[in-house]
Formats: C-alpha cells, structure tokens, sequence
DNA sequence: CTCACATTGGTAATCGTTTTCCATCACTGA
DNA sequence: TCAGTGATGGAAAACGATTACCAATGTGAG
C-alpha cells in the first residue's frame, strides 16, 4: 500500500542504508547531494517509515499503556488529557485500558502490554494484590502508578494525600457543627478507599467522637452506591447530618437522591466529595469537595514515564501531591447548635 | 528479556517452524508427541509470541485508532467503553486519540495511525474538512464514523438522527407553551451543529415561529459555552423562556449559570439538552435531554469494524439510530412517569 | 609516491514471527 | 519390490526497518 524504504533506495538509486540514515538522521553523515536525491525520492513517494518494522528492529514502539478503572468516571478523562497531551508532544501513542476495578483483568491487560512491547506504562491499579506489580518491576518494565499505590512496591508513583485530603473535607464539616457525618467510600480492597476512610477516622478522632459503623457505606465509587448508601441511612432511621464521599461520583449521586426525597442541601444535609470532577462546580449546590490536580498529575506521570524512558534507573520516586480543599455552597454555613428536630425524622 | 520463539525451539529440540505452528494453531498438522514438547518448552520459559513481530509479518496489528474530539466530554468515554468491551473480546487494542476538535490534530493522528498500521479506525470527526477522509477510503483503511458523519463521503457510520432529535426536543418545549426558546448550539464548521441547528429551525418552522438570529449562541459544545451564552441573553435583555442546548454540556454550565443568578429552573427558565451523559440524571432539577444510545453506538461501531476487517462487505452502510427524548425535570410539567435514570452498565 | 585517514555509501545481519517449499518416513496397493 | 500418498518437520525467505562492518575514493603529510 504504501511506499518501503527498499522503493525510495530505488528511486533514488542508493542503497536502503542510505535512505534509512538520511530519514531518521543517523550520526553517520551524508552528502548534500544525495541527501535531496534521497528527500526528493521521499517526497515524491510520500514515504512514511513504518513504526511497526521501526519498533520491532530498535526495541521502542513508542506506545505507552494506559490503564485505568473506569474511563467513564471524569476524574480519569482528565488525567487521560494530561497523559496523551505530553505523550502526543514526546511522539507516543497512548493504549487505552479499562478494567472496571477488576484486578484480572488488569493482569491480563498487563501481559498484553508486555506483548505488545510497549515502551511503559501508567496506571491507576486496582491495588488490591501488588504481585503483578513486582512482576513489572522485575522484569524492568518502565511503570508510573498514578493516583493509587498500595503500600510495599517501590515504584514511581504521582499521588495525591488521600488521607489528608479527606480529614480536611472532615474537618471542615466539623467546624461547621456537624457531629453525626456519614462516609460513603469505596470498596474495601482498595486502598484508595481505606486512606480515605483513615482520613475521616482522623479528623473524627481529633475532636473525640466516636467512629461508627452504622455511618459507613461502600459505595462502591459510583453515583448508584451514592444514592444507594442515602437509601440505607434513611431506610435504617440513622440520624445525620452532612456526608462525606470518598468521590464525587458517589457525591453527587447522593445529592440526587437526597433532593429526590425532599431535603434539602445544605439544609437538611451538607455534601462533601473528593476529585473535583468538572461536574462538582456545575451541580445544584455546587459541591464543595477535595479538588487533585488531575490534568498535572496526568502530566507529571508521563513527563516521570519519559524520564524513565530516556533517563536510565534512577530510585523510585513518589510524588506526592498536596489535595485542595474547594469550598463551594454544599455544605452551607454552620449549623445551628440545637436543633429542634433532626432532618433524618420522618418516611420518604 | 522474554524468550524467543527460538529458545522455546532449541528448548523442546524441534525447528521455529514447528513452535509457531504449535503455538498458533495453523492447519499444518503436527503429531501429539511434538506438540506436548512444544508446549512444555513454552510453559517452562512462559514464552508469549511477540506482537510487534506477528503485526510486522502478518499485517495485522490488532490495534484500532479511537479518535475524539474531547475525551473530557462524558459522551465519549461512554463511546469509548462500548468500543473498548468489543475490542478487547476480539483480541483488540485501543489507541487514544483526542483531537479538541482540531482539525489539523485530526489529520496528524491519522497519518500517525497509519505509520502505526493499525487494523481500522473508529472516530468522531470534526468533519468540516472531508479530504483527508477520502484519502482514507482511497488507501482502503477500513473506518467507521461514530457520532458525526459530514455529508459526501461515502463511510460506514453509526450516527443518531441529530435533526429529528433536536427537533423533538424543541417540540417538547413548544408544547409546553414556549415561544422564545433560546438555542445553544455548537461551533458552525461543525456538521453535527448544523444538523441540530437544522432541528430547531424545523420545530419553530412548523409552528410558524419566525427564527431570530439573536437567539442562537455558540456554546463551543462545553459548559463555558452554556454559562457564556446566558450572560449573554441576560446581558442583551434578550426575552427568552426556554433552551435547547445542543449537548447536555452547555445545558448544565447553562443551568449553572441561572442558577447563580437566581433565576430558577423550569420556573423561570426551561432548559433541555442533548447526548443525555450521566450527569444529566444528576443535576438538579435533573435535565430533560435527547439520549443517545452511547455505549450501544460504541459497541456497534466496533462490531461493525471488526465485519469489515474480516473482509465483510464492501459497500459502505449508514446506521442511523433513534435518538430518544427523555423527559426529566428541567422543562416543567413533566408527564409523569417512571424515572428514567441512565443506566451506566450495559444498558444504553 | 605512498600511507594514514576522513568521508561516503553499500552489503548483509538482525529484530521475532509466519509460511512456502521440500525432505523424510511409514504405509499401501499393485 | 516399488511408486504413490499422507503425515510430519525443517530450511529459508519474507515483513520493513536499523546498523555494524567494509570498500572505495580523495586528500595531505612524509
């Protein structure tokens, strides 16, 4: 289909050697005569190298593996921006990989990437098990976790601090007076979802109250598990007053439900999430939530990945970013100390 | 690093011939006692075949190019999940691609993917340039539109009727007595902007509303757009009752925006949108929208490449679906009836 | 006039597969 | 006994690039 190397040599009547060294700028030096004999045949072919040949002979197929949970939750379209922007810069292609926070399929998406010959990878990992991860590291495989990194592998990693982010979304309920504070979280195995959930533990230990059970939910980081944790804590008469999300997919889909039933934010509830999804400042209150840098931090990882690429193997480096707690109108102004009837009374 | 299939030959003591007919099932047969040997030497060594090398040899990659416009408009990750499940049942990569709507990112991509050979193509085009799709049909790459699809170029697609929706969104709010409905539209060189423009003008044609100019925006299809074109109307003192924005991205920022400044929604203003993406069902009042069937769009067009790679037929074929009104809150008076809160799974 | 050396370009091996030929071997039927 | 026939496995040529190595040429120094 279209035109090979061998094609151009003959057009312009030298060797393929030659061509290949004028087109992809070899040290090895070229007259200027044959250089545009060669160009010219170049052009006149409108020859492209192909990439695959290119990446089997040289070993870099410039291709980097992307993988993440759930594609269509925006916190990672928007690292997925910060990602390809940079990799489009450095002339590499992004592998797009979803795994729907399942830990085989990560695997297996894995093996495929090493199949591939990918140059390196980034990825969210489901985390749960960090067998696979070693396996990357001792087969040398270029690798940046980013947003999620469990605890005992040593890899690069861009992360914000999840633990702190959530006490300070916390904290802040705390200050405006709540005391009975739901946390809806995500799923156990995550641990993602566990430093976020130590967080809110924090922030409620460092005033003295009590961590309750029956205020935690799994919801499983998507807006149904939201709406699903609001059903439970009404259905079960637990009283509260405010709700922290582990996200705010979950967020959000809990303040749909809430408005569903009747109350009112931030009257009745306050809201708090984490991410910062474009959809936080958009929603009715817009939610106040714990906002990460996800476009930079898609960016910090690739330039990380390229830096490995080219760098060599310096120590593993975690770049721990600092969450921003975004206060918008979801969780209002205080609330009054004494309060004549707790807004959880009544059916649905 | 990993074994060739050389060393898995010299391993079990037969010739790379018979290993890689073994290991690729090919039709030449090889007797039991061999294959068993085979496969000891491939377990032993853990030998994968390398892809780069099979694409190289055997001209297919396995790989599809995914060009959007805006991965960070939830519309496309929802397409992108549909094509990526299809994908990656057949054996299939997915590149990434994301072209904000740039028409000269479009063509750099393309000539990229080329060099890339991957096996076909699924994209979003910006579509107000059709060269460099004909040159696609000449080289014979096989392609299927998604979601756009500019007039003469003769590709298979997977398309919703834009007009007809927009229309039956407009006719939506006529029915519910607006006059001055406001329209939100996308950027003119886009061909999916026309067509939803095209529906807007039919449904007040067909009333004899006469069109006025001053009440079409550009929304640039993002929320800046949507808030934009508000303060524009509100500016201007502009009369209007109602708006159909021509995605569910300029709805919500318009929303937003009305929001902010006190006017309240459907009292006020009726707002209706358009791709029903999750948030739709999220925001509150939850937004009357045309939904299309994304997930489904992605999974057919993928099905559809994958027919076309294995040498299906040749003539081009335009499947268009039906887009689908669904009546939240956002418009007032709503008939009732059940909730149609968009499955995110599977479902649509 | 030679030798050392820089410049320039060609030859061929290589990357890891697939696949087309062939060669061998054991049977089978005449 | 011998040609014909499947079954089986190997050798080697691709696929399209890169690059180590070598050859030819010209140039200036001794």
């Amino acid at each position: 289909m279209t035109a090979t190397i061998r094609e151009v040599a003959q057009v312009a009547g030298v060797s393929v050697a030659t061509v290949s060294r004028v087109v992809s700028g070899s040290r090895h030096r070229v007259s200027a005569a044959t250089r545009s004999r060669v160009m010219a045949a170049v052009a006149r072919l409108r020859y492209q190298p192909n990439l695959v040949a290119q990446g089997l002979k040289s070993r870099v197929t410039h291709t980097v593996g992307l993988i993440v949970p759930d594609i269509s939750n925006p916190f990672f379209p928007a690292i997925a921006r910060g990602i390809e922007d940079i990799a489009n810069q450095a002339g590499m292609a992004v592998l797009l990989c979803n795994t729907y926070e399942d830990l085989s399929k990560e695997r297996r998406y894995l093996a495929l990437l090493r199949k591939r010959m990918v140059d390196g990878l980034i990825f969210a990992t489901v985390g749960a098990n960090t067998e696979h991860l070693r396996m990357l590291r001792r087969q040398r495989m270029p690798a940046v976790l980013i947003a999620r990194a469990p605890g005992g592998v040593d890899m690069d990693a861009v992360l914000v601090d999840n633990r702190r982010g959530e006490r300070e979304a916390v904290e802040h309920l705390l200050r405006l007076g709540h005391r009975r504070i739901a946390f809806i979280g995500g799923p156990s195995v995550l641990p993602v979802a566990g430093e976020r959930l130590a967080g809110y533990r924090d922030a409620l230990g460092a005033v003295g109250i009590r961590f309750d059970p029956a205020l935690v939910f799994d919801g499983g980081f998507r807006p149904e598990g939201g709406a699903a944790a609001v059903g439970e804590l009404l259905r079960r008469r637990v009283k509260f007053t405010a709700i922290a999300a582990a996200n705010d997919l979950m967020a959000i889909g809990a303040m749909e439900d809430l408005h569903r039933r009747g109350r009112r934010i931030p009257t009745d509830v306050a809201v708090v999430g984490f991410d910062d999804i474009t959809f936080a400042s958009l929603v009715e209150p817009p939610l106040t939530t714990v906002a990460q840098p996800k476009y930079q931090m898609g960016r910090l990882a690739m330039e990380r990945l390229l830096e490995l690429l080219n760098g060599g193997t310096s120590r593993a480096r975690r770049l721990v970013l600092e969450p921003r707690l975004v206060i918008r109108e979801s969780c209002g102004a205080a609330i009054k100390r004494t309060r004549s009837k707790s807004p959880d009374r009544g059916g649905d």
